[in-house]
DNA sequence: GTTTGTTCTGACCGATTGGTCAATATCAAC
DNA sequence: GTTGATATTGACCAATCGGTCAGAACAAAC
């Protein structure tokens, strides 16, 4: 499971590796890279300071750990996408993921933010290499539709870029959007209504009217 | 001009506190408030530290003089809207004006979000006062609009966090943008390519078709 | 040329930073 | 119960943190 040593760590180890992670996470969220103290983190984790470095090694690497994590997590996003899927039931999907994907890990989600706002200094490759080898694909079979007359001539990336942000700002601007709506955070019937609206404006303004009948297929839920 | 002292600062003042000003706007948004440093700030402003401290008194300070003219700066966005104006129209202002705006002050969007990040501790009272009053009185005004006919039936502070989002993504976001697009920075036809499809796509997406003949009014252009 | 007020900055302060290390504690294997 | 590996952590390190301050430099007034 862990991402640098081999393989067989005991169950405790386990624990507390994740224990620390997911401290470190909350804290790398709200202060990014350099703001995030190994203190704080420490504390976080009810845990020595010195014992954090036991386990990370430094803090550089607990942080490239976190960010390896969170992209793994986002793996399974829109994977199987062809040419002859439903416009409609891919862009659905995908808008639904991304809701849910961004309430499961708020804090991964958070971290990613402070990194890409501090510069990408440690995602450049991953950014200019594997992420962009997955939207031109997506982007590919996008203008394929397009071409198809299945829905309107929209540049692809600008596309996958609105979804992206438009899903993720429920979750990096938490802050903001509680206190602009008056309440501590945001329910169940909250997100149905954010993910609704989203898939309305989305498809019908890429002009994606008919939907198959199957209301939805596969995507996640919460 | 300036926020606190009164009056009639010499022009030489003036011009040595903008810098400075300039100078920790680009390290706040990079790094947020913790990570940011008087050093670092001072490096970039070409000035000794103390110097820093001497014009601005503290870190904190000099951080929430920052928001304060980021806050002044959004001041003019959709002033003035009535229930008798074009939805359409609106929409594409408000879409128009807040790109521009994101490109105008990339690093004043960036320190924004980077203080949001990390739960706004000072910008509390703003967005649960002043910001929370100015989306309500637009939803009240949006759902008029619905209600009369004139778009769909939308929640209209989704549809407001939406083009928040939207356009910021690519000032916030323009380290990851640039990077998988393949491109050093967005360029003038990148911009125009992206407004108009956010335009095309939310207008349609919330039923907003007629848009009056009159192609653009009061844009703010760049 | 002295005076007065502002600007400027190197030197310094205690606190905190990421990280090391030696000493101890814990544990399973024999 | 002895042994060897792993786990734990207080004490410590040089560097940096935000901030203070005394005094040098500077300008305009008289």
């Amino acid at each position: 499971m862990s991402a640098e040593t081999a393989t067989n760590e005991s169950a405790q180890r386990e624990r507390i590796e994740q224990g620390i992670l997911n401290a470190a996470e909350q804290v790398f969220a709200r202060h990014g890279y350099r703001g995030a103290s190994l203190q704080a983190i420490a504390d976080q984790a009810a845990l020595p300071k010195a014992n954090i470095l036991y386990y990370m090694g430094s803090k550089q690497a607990l942080y490239i750990r976190l960010l390896n994590r969170m992209m793994r997590r986002w793996n399974a996003v829109l994977e199987n996408i062809t040419p002859d899927s439903d416009p409609g039931q891919v862009l659905s999907n995908f808008i639904r993921t991304k809701m849910v994907l961004g309430q499961r890990y708020p804090d991964g989600s958070k971290l990613f933010a402070a990194e890409i706002l501090a510069g990408a200094p440690f995602l450049n490759e991953y950014l200019a290499g594997e992420l962009r080898e997955w939207v031109a694909a997506r982007a590919a079979i996008i203008r394929q539709w397009s071409a198809q007359g299945r829905m309107d001539e929209v540049d692809p990336r600008w596309l996958i870029f609105l979804i992206w942000s438009a899903t993720q700002h429920y979750t990096e601007y938490s802050a903001q959007v509680t206190r602009v709506i008056g309440r501590d955070a945001l329910d169940e019937n909250d997100l149905a209504s954010i993910t609704r609206f989203l898939e309305h404006v989305i498809l019908k303004g890429c002009g994606i009217t008919a939907r198959s009948t199957v209301e939805n297929d596969g995507a996640v839920d919460s």
